[in-house]
DNA sequence: AGCGTGACTCAAATCGTTTAATTAAAATGT
DNA sequence: ACATTTTAATTAAACGATTTGAGTCACGCT
């Protein structure tokens, strides 16, 4: 590291000033092009190394996009992330990761150290129990914000996340159709917008169906393989003796199934079980899993889009999008078998 | 957002200089403890907000830490980045995370995107066939850099990873140690160094336990859930019929072992696997798979911690640092069955 | 010859901090 | 009372890019 090479570094060299050097090395059709190749040509001798920091305090854009979800090891979340990795990717932007785990505190220190960075806009799945004022903050500061996954009541911001309701309600019927009657909703819980919906899917089917809903048979608790373990226990001891679960997710469901085959049962045969998310574990478990697809890649695909779209200047109506859930059969259910 | 609130800012409304306020703000004992207070007091109600780009144009430190593996989306670099994150937190670093895919290319996009926002420090996987160059690059800059999980040939940069080599040949044994003759190796490459060490601790226990190796017993392949799927099909047509596999990592071999089932074999009975990594789906997994402990966790908190103290000054030695793996036996192995 | 035009290039101001050097004021010691 | 030290606050120069208005030059046209 002899010493740093800025942009006065190579317009010295060259005997020119800094102003055309800047120019020249953005194509700016102001410079000759045969100033212009030599001065790349002498960047990258020299090992030119950009600084976007000084570059950025001046013009206020920093090419910065954060990103904050619940956790990024999750594969849910790791899907959206991918989608909207690869969007941003051509477009030049460098972002940011960082899990709030559900912590409010955490997400405001995340949205607190993007605006220092200057960053030009944030994706978020906002945390159980954010305040408005956090959402607010990035928009206020000039930071635009794009909600994906889980929505905030009372804003009105600009949301991509699937049809929840609907799409639980799609694997409820679809065990109502094998002719399971008593059916469990395993995982989750009711603190976000997300797990009230997900629970009134469920309810409602039911319903309609004429199967009268049992609070017994909702088991919330974490939405992870080891949560749906946990919860098999529980499960099988319930006084009713479900014969389906509708599962918050696919890894509560393949949790879930393990802990059923621990129990010497066999999920898809003695108990049928649903997942949701389509991720693409779900194909390969045993049994594959019956789920519901809900767009992850889409979710973030559309959300990174409309981010870009924003910082272009194009000002899109705000509001919820919501992703249309599709079934997926496979081997996790079948016809109900009374133990 | 009226319009941007800044040192000047505060120190206007307060008829003082933006250098006391500057000073102020990070609790400078060269300003009057009553100054302190009324500044923060005031920043605080104009709703200042820090502008990092051009602090750190000034004082060439930026708080940034990039962290590129080759997916972040694989458990295993998860677990290592849980513990980078925990570690980093702590010391008010934002971290900058980037999947490379194994593409030379992207990472080193990557490695130059952190160099332009004058990140401090970097800590990475590096991708198969990184040149010398491009992790010079980063030391030639002055942005210290620290490898995890795999090292490179020729550089002696400090490293932390586990002892591949010695941990597989612990599964080995184990199987051996069960009576199983025919063991076949599924999944990865040889194109990293971690490939290289783990066929070779596969190939020293055999030996050494006088058994033939057979290059037909080593399946190569992608290290995830599905390439230990697909390879199952494989596996089972093998003419010598192995009884059981050591695999490449845990995903593989729940991979794996979904494969067996749906072919109506039973893991842990009819076939003995291993795993590597010990991630926290390993204890869950059906059978509980039989795996070997490979301290992701130490070595991201070590990893952080070394590049945390070189940041500060302290100019560890280089070199590699090998965490000892551990045996970890649960469901998925056992004595031998022939089929 | 004079003028307008177009093509390049440049000087200088600016972005919002930090910090060394300096001054001013207050406290201390003799 | 005066010199000295301590404490508090200020001035002004960076940091490394971008950008605008202005300047220079060569050329063609009347």
């Amino acid at each position: 590291m002899a010493q740093k090479i800025k942009l006065s570094t190579i317009a010295e060299t060259l005997g020119i000033s800094t102003a055309t050097v800047s120019l020249a090395l953005r194509d700016s059709p102001l410079v000759a092009s045969a100033t212009r190749e030599k001065i790349k040509e002498q960047a990258r001798t020299l090992g030119y190394i950009y600084n976007r920091r000084a570059a950025s305090l001046r013009t206020s854009r920093s090419g910065i996009i954060g990103v904050v979800v619940h956790d990024i090891m999750n594969p849910f979340y790791g899907e959206i992330l991918k989608a909207i990795e690869s969007e941003l990717d051509r477009s030049q932007h460098t972002f940011i990761l960082s899990n709030h785990y559900d912590s409010v505190e955490k997400q405001r220190n995340f949205i607190e150290t993007l605006l220092q960075l200057g960053g030009d806009g944030v994706i978020m799945s906002p945390a159980i129990g954010t305040p408005i004022e956090d959402v607010k903050l990035a928009e206020q500061n000039g930071m635009p914000a794009i909600l994906v996954a889980r929505s905030m009541e009372g804003v009105d911001m600009p949301t991509y996340r699937g049809d929840d309701s609907y799409g639980i309600s799609l694997a409820t019927n679809h065990l109502i159709g094998l002719g399971h009657r008593v059916i469990a909703m395993i995982g989750g819980t009711d603190q976000t917008s997300t797990g009230r919906d997900r629970y009134q899917g469920y309810v409602n089917a039911l319903r309609k169906a004429g199967i009268e809903v049992d609070p017994e048979l909702r088991i919330p608790g974490p939405r992870s393989k080891q949560g749906g373990f946990e919860a098999a226990v529980h499960f099988l001891s319930l006084p009713q003796k479900p014969t389906a679960a509708v599962c918050w997710n696919d890894l509560v469901a393949i949790g879930l199934m393990n802990g059923i085959s621990r129990a010497g049962l066999t999920p898809g045969v003695d108990i049928s079980v649903t997942g949701y998310d389509d991720l693409e574990e779900a194909a390969i478990a045993t049994p594959a899993l019956t789920t519901v697809w809900n767009g992850q890649a889409e979710v973030g695909r559309l959300a990174a889009r409309a981010l870009l779209d924003r910082l272009l200047g194009s000002h899109e109506p705000d509001g919820i999008h919501l992703i249309k859930p599709e079934m997926r059969i496979r081997q996790s259910t079948g016809p109900i078998n009374r133990r």
